[in-house]
DNA sequence: CGTAATTTCTACATTGCGTAGAAAATCTTG
DNA sequence: CAAGATTTTCTACGCAATGTAGAAATTACG
């Protein structure tokens, strides 16, 4: 998405001209990110940077301060992953998609890039857990047809 | 390097459950690293690093040093996506897997990360074109029949 | 209004990737 | 075998993304 654009670019302005390549990767977080995606993906209510830095301790992982939780909060919003209730005093983060969205995003990213969709497909139904099996052929059922 | 003794340090106080979704951030990859590997893959026999080179300078793409190929096929099978056959003078440079397997890779490590796997399933097959899922319904019949 | 909470701004460290020169190792050839 | 050519490793830089948080600005509250 993002990156396909610049890429056009890199040849003239040469070197040094970093891009993330894969689309899927525009999608990946970094650990933290992911942390807070997973603590307002659970909520069913927006959280405040504060709740989520509470959340974060509760987790027994580190106790960031809360402007680190504000930054990233900031960068999540601006890549779409969150969306910020500012009008609300304490501001209210919420998560822009589902978990769920994001995760068949992410799968539509990666099967997108291959280039011979049906061998993937094939290897990955192939390799799917029989109940899984189960599942997508009561899908495929109840689809379109 | 001198940083790696602090970063082990400092990784430790970071300590997350880096479970989730990471795995396949490790399976992301850079965009001349990714070119690489479409060579690699779309190649029969193994490759030097001068025809690597060679052959991403035909691709229009850029042509990099050869020092700059072959740090990046060394990253590359640091990775373990690439083997190295240096028995050969000109090393030999091939893909660990095949571009299906490592897609397929992508995926289930994506699909591994989910929560709700069926919630997944469902959109994910829900979404997909119906030829695509055709194809997929056979390959559920020829499954385990 | 003044203080406390909240938010934004700014900045630094680390890491991964693209990049490649310098140096070392190895090969070729006379 | 020596000297040049080729190949490989070592080292290092620039830059973007991320984790991190202090300083400063803004806003809320008594």
């Amino acid at each position: 998405m993002l990156s396909l654009k610049v890429t056009a670019l890199n040849r003239r302005t040469l070197t040094h001209t970093r891009v993330s390549a894969e689309s899927y990767e525009g999608a990946s977080l970094g650990e933290l990110e992911q942390a807070i995606m997973n603590l307002l993906w659970d909520s069913t209510e927006p959280l405040t940077a504060n709740e989520v830095r509470e959340a974060l301790a509760q987790r027994q992982d580190n106790e960031p301060a809360i402007t680190t939780v504000l930054t990233v909060l900031g960068r999540l919003s601006k890549k779409g992953f969150v969306t910020k209730d500012s009008s609300r005093r304490p501001h209210e983060f919420s998560a822009a998609t589902s978990r769920e969205e994001h995760t068949v995003q992410l799968l539509n990213d990666v099967l997108g890039s291959a280039v011979d969709k049906h061998a993937v497909l094939a290897r990955f139904i192939g390799g799917i857990e029989p109940s899984d099996a189960q599942h997508v052929r009561h899908l495929l059922q109840s689809r379109d047809s």
